[in-house]
DNA sequence: GTCTATATCAAGATAGAC
DNA sequence: GTCTATCTTGATATAGAC
């Protein structure tokens, strides 16, 4: 479940770059995603990166693409399951708590669409529009309650003593009792 | 609609300065709220500040405090209406839509609770917790459901052809038909 | 209450040599 | 493919004079 998603028309070194970028952000969160540190790690100098990757955005688009493509593969097989609203809220969860800051990267800001690796957006989306019945607005509203749950639990806004559990199990039940 | 809350403890020169950089933030974003651009915007230089407001994070968290009355005072008068927790809903998107820096500002991170005007956020919490008749997994649920619909559009993340007026009634339907 | 001067730090990115 | 040197920009914050 550590199967990284590769980034297709990147060259090798620039896989590599974005590898230990991926690595910096999980362990050390945004702050240390500056392209000094990713070279530093590489052991090399940080004007070395752009002979490989244009920009920051490149890498910060590379590592949005593979999250959209671990989490299409993780929702997937959920959808599989004998509760597929379930397990795909769990996976989402699963997801986002596994890799918090990869997961704000991925939803904090609008994204570069036209940087981002054809489709993988879309195969990430489809899974949750199966579960809910292909119906758009079901499926928007779903995540939109799945996507609050988890970003305002990341930033410690519900108390201490909150029943999370609960209340995601109250939230999935509402849109499965609406279920077309 | 533009009654702006006050910061009680905050000396009036403060409250100057918050003020200011409430308008900067509204109008120009994160980006613009800096202590060099709040000081330019006064007709002074950014270290004169410091004379009275001890940090940064003290203007952020005045801003936050204001955020929270603002919603309070228009969340308690939804709550007069009779269909409670759509008129929240309501009052909750337009606030955002209205304020969506603020909006970000209040949501983005963790709050720094002992920093912030005592009962400001539990007040602005309230009115949601009684439209969901008391239910506190309701009440988070829905609130989550909420902040997910809202920050998603803030960030582009629906397509622009997409029914959101829908997505909103279809999660409120949920939610209501569900109501203890 | 405001000023100037400064400390400190960090960032993304480019030019041009090797 | 990597280097050094540098540009450019920006931030928060403090010291001490007026």
């Amino acid at each position: 479940m550590t199967g990284m998603a590769s980034s297709p028309d990147l060259s090798p070194r620039a896989q590599e770059i974005v590898a230990v970028a991926r690595q910096l952000l999980d362990e050390e969160g945004p702050g240390a995603l500056s392209m000094r540190r990713v070279a530093e790690r590489l052991g090399i100098r940080a004007p070395s990166i752009y002979k490989h990757l244009p920009d920051k955005q490149a890498v910060e688009n590379a590592l949005i693409s593979a999250g959209f493509e671990e989490q299409a593969a993780a929702f997937e097989q959920a959808l599989e399951s004998d509760d597929p609203l379930g397990a795909i809220a769990v996976a989402y969860r699963r997801f986002a708590k596994e890799h918090p800051h990869l997961y704000r990267l991925m939803t904090e800001r609008p994204l570069q669409r036209e940087r981002l690796t054809p489709g993988a957006e879309a195969r990430a989306a489809a899974p949750v529009r199966r579960a809910t019945g292909d119906d758009p607005d079901a499926a928007r509203a779903a995540w939109a309650f799945a996507h609050g749950m988890t970003i305002l639990e990341l930033n410690g806004r519900f108390p201490p003593d909150a029943d999370l559990d609960a209340a995601w199990r109250r939230g999935l039940d509402a849109f499965r009792s609406h279920a077309t």
